[in-house]
DNA sequence: GGACACTAAATTGTATACATTATTACTGAA
DNA sequence: TTCAGTAATAATGTATACAATTTAGTGTCC
C-alpha cells in the first residue's frame, strides 16, 4: 500500500470511523434525535469503544451530534438552522474578504486567485452540461478556500473553514442534484460574476463592497436550499445534503 | 458532599482536568509551542490517559491547543490573532443583533434585557470604584449572553458563545486588571451607552445600525487589548488573559 | 389504581495492558 | 566528517476489563 492510499483511506481507526459516520449522518441514514449507543456502534464498525468515542466527540464539535445526558444523539436541524448556517458562512467569508481588501493583497495571492477565476471562466465556456456540475463544484470549493487565505490570517482561514463544515453551509452544496439544469446554469453564472466582482473589490481595497458581495453570494446558496426544500416537498427531487433537515 | 458542590467541582475526571488545564493555559503557565506529553500530564493530574485525551481533544477544539503530528502543542497567539478573534466576535454578535432587529423581539425578551440594562445603569451610578470592576464585568457577561438569545436561534446563540470562548475575545475580558481607573470608567461608560443604543436599534428594527454598533462595541475591547499590551511592554501591568499572547 | 422504592440491567466513565507508529541515537561505510 | 540505515526508545493509538452511574422494570405499600 503506497503512501497516498494510506492517506486517503485514513491511517487510524478514529479517522476512518469519523469519516464513515459523518457521511452516514449527512446522508440522513440516522433519523434525527436517535441516540447513538457506543457498544453496538463500535461493534458495527469492528472497532473498540476508545476510537469510536473520539470520533463521536469530534462529530459533536462539528455540530452533527449533540450531547444529551451522557451519550450522543443525532442533531435535528430545522430549515431555519440551515439558512442561518449559510448566513453565518456568508458573514464570516464577508469578513475575510473585507480584511483582505483593507490590508491589500500580496501579488502572488492575487495572481493565484485570478488564475483560478480564469480556469472557471474557461470551464463555463467549454464544458458540456453533464460534466459542468461536478467540475465546477470542485473549482468553486477551491476558490472559496483561496478566498479564506487572502485575509492573511490563519485564524480567519480556520474560522471560514469551520463555517463551511456544516453540510448545507459548504459553498459547493449548491451545485449538486439539481434537476433543473437551466436554473442551475443561471445560478452558476450569477455566482461566478459575483466571484469576479468580489475579487475586483478586494483588489481595489473596497472593503464594504467585498463584504456585501460575499454575503450576497452566500444567499444564492440560501435560495438553492429553499428551492431544494420545495422540490423535496413536491417529491420531484432531493439534495442528499438536505436529508438531515427536518420537515 | 451535596449536589451543587458536585456540580461545581465536576462530576467526572475529564471535566475536572479540562477546567484545570484550561485555566493553566490561560494563565500562561505553559509556554507557547510546548508539546504536551500524555503520560507525564496524566500522572501529574493523578488520572489515566483516557480522560486526559478527551480533555486535550476539547482544548484543541477550543483553540488553546493545536495538533502537531500526533500529539498536542500549546498554541501560540500573535497580537493579530487576538485582535482578529475580537473582530470576529463583534462580527458574529453583530449578526445576532441584526437578525434580532430584522425578525422583531418577543416582548418578554425585550423586557428582560431592558431590566438588565437598568440594573447596569444603577450599578454605574451607585457603586464605588473598587467594587465596580468585578460587578460590572459579571453583568456585562450576562448582557452579552442575553443578546445572543435575542436572534431567536439556538444556532446563533451557540456560535456567539463559541466566538467568546477565547480568553481575550470574551466580552468581559476588557474589565479586569486595569491600573488606570479613570480610563477604565470612561471605557465602561462608553460601552454602556453602546449597549443602550444597540438595544434601541434592535427594538426599532434598525438592523444595519444594530450590527454596526455591536461591531464597534467589540472594538472597544480591541483598544483595551492594545492598551494592555502597551502596559505589558512598559512593565506597568499585565492582563492575565494576555499571558498567552506572544510579544 | 397509583406512587414509591429497590433491584437488575444496560450504558457510560476510567484504568491499564498491549500494538503501532514516530523519533532519536548510534553504528557503519562512503 | 557526513550521510544512511537500523535498532532502541518513547510516544501515541487501540483493545479490553472494570467501576460508577443512570435507567428500566418489578414489586409492594398506600
Amino acid at each position: 500500500m503506497n503512501k497516498e492510499s494510506i492517506e486517503l483511506s485514513a491511517c487510524n481507526q478514529t479517522e476512518r470511523v469519523l469519516r464513515e459516520l459523518r457521511s452516514q449522518l449527512i446522508a440522513g441514514q440516522w433519523p434525527a434525535a436517535t441516540k447513538l449507543r457506543e457498544v453496538p456502534l463500535a461493534k458495527s464498525f469492528g472497532i473498540s469503544r476508545t476510537p469510536l468515542r473520539a470520533a463521536l466527540q469530534r462529530l459533536e464539535q462539528e455540530g452533527l451530534l449533540v450531547r444529551v445526558g451522557g451519550g450522543y444523539s443525532v442533531r435535528a436541524f430545522s430549515i431555519e438552522d440551515a439558512l442561518i448556517a449559510i448566513e453565518l458562512r456568508g458573514v464570516i467569508e464577508g469578513t475575510a474578504a473585507r480584511l483582505a481588501a483593507e490590508r491589500g493583497l500580496v501579488s502572488a495571492d492575487l495572481a493565484s486567485i485570478k488564475k483560478q477565476l480564469a480556469a472557471m471562466d474557461c470551464l463555463i465556456a467549454q464544458s458540456t452540461e453533464e460534466t459542468l456540475i461536478e467540475s465546477y463544484s470542485a473549482m468553486n470549493t477551491g476558490f472559496h478556500q483561496q478566498l479564506a487565505v487572502l485575509a492573511g490570517s490563519d485564524m480567519i482561514k480556520q474560522e471560514v473553514e469551520r463555517a463551511c463544515r456544516l453540510p448545507f453551509a459548504a459553498p459547493s452544496a449548491f451545485s449538486s442534484g439539481r434537476n433543473d439544469l437551466v436554473r442551475f446554469k443561471t445560478t452558476l453564472i450569477v455566482g461566478h460574476e459575483q466571484h469576479k466582482a468580489l475579487i475586483q473589490a478586494i483588489e481595489r481595497g473596497e472593503g464594504a463592497r467585498a463584504e456585501a458581495l460575499a454575503r450576497e453570494h452566500a444567499r444564492l446558496a440560501q435560495t438553492n436550499v429553499e428551492v431544494a426544500l420545495q422540490e423535496r416537498a413536491d417529491g420531484s427531487q432531493c439534495l442528499p445534503q438536505l436529508a438531515l433537515v427536518m420537515h
